[in-house]
DNA sequence: AAGATTTCAGAGTAATTTATACTAAATCTA
DNA sequence: TAGATTTAGTATAAATTACTCTGAAATCTT
């Protein structure tokens, strides 16, 4: 029982570190994972599902890396999240059952449509511009930032 | 990235079902399962863990069956999330950070923790009468009901 | 050009969740 | 008591998710 996968989890924490990186700066894999404490090869596996939404890019080779490539204002978390999750959350019904929606609801489906929907709309408006203000300086120190050596 | 496992959704179907039934009526675990469409043997698996928490009681031999052990509204959809899948929904980050809390907040916390609160607030709220209420007849006919023979 | 990174792609492994199989114990019926 | 049925409990299998490994290709530096 779970909102977001670990992949998302990953992938939303890396975002945030590379929006506080100067543009056009890469970060490679390994030290996006440091300070997310989560393994490197899956990490760079998991950032990989993000460029064909166009929400980042990379570079081979010596210095290489990731980068974003929009600004985080044009960025939103249910972008990331439905890059790497899929839609399943937003669409499936709180029961499961494949029948249902407007015609044949189960039980829950006004409810949770609704609730969901609030989750929906927040996800969408929440750009990573405004994850950033949303986030207390000491966090990000003591959570996703990394040093270069 | 879901919101209750199988299991729960499963758990709940059959509570549904079994408030439909007369008291201390039983109801084998693969008379459930059918209009459930789920592995009976599974099913039964699921159901003994809401007997620790008493939703329900079974009795075994010819005639044996599962019955709640209390009346509809006296359960709630949280206990039975809570008896199959545990609190970890309720009280794990978004983000899933161990330390994410009011002191050390990650930039979702004051969001998510309310919108989770809203979500948890229904859940302890919506007894399985209410969930009757909610829920149209056909529907249960379509997806629950199921015949002796 | 050679060497050092670093992503990329894909296969392989591990852990967890979901589902199946089987044996034993309980309960009813005749 | 014998037979049928149904839960209980455990072991196994299948599916999904999380993670690892390896070899190749790209890119930088010297």
């Amino acid at each position: 029982m779970k909102l977001l996968s670990q992949g998302s989890q990953y992938a939303i924490s890396a975002v945030i570190a590379l929006s506080k990186q100067p543009k056009d700066t890469t970060v490679s894999a390994a030290d996006l994972a440091k300070p997310l404490s989560c393994p490197a090869a899956y990490l760079s596996q998991i950032l990989s599902k993000l460029k064909p939404s166009g929400i980042l890019e990379s570079r081979r080779g010596k210095n290489g890396g990731v980068y974003l490539a929009r600004r985080p204002n044009e960025i939103t978390l249910l972008e990331v999240i439905e890059a790497i999750d899929g839609d399943d959350f937003f669409t499936r019904c709180f029961l499961g059952i494949e029948g249902c929606g407007n015609i044949e609801p189960c039980p829950f489906h006004q409810f949770w449509s609704k609730e969901r929907g609030r989750i929906q709309q927040w996800l969408s408006e929440m750009t990573f511009d405004k994850v950033e203000e949303a986030m207390t300086d000491d966090w990000f120190d003591l959570r996703l930032h990394y040093k270069k050596n």
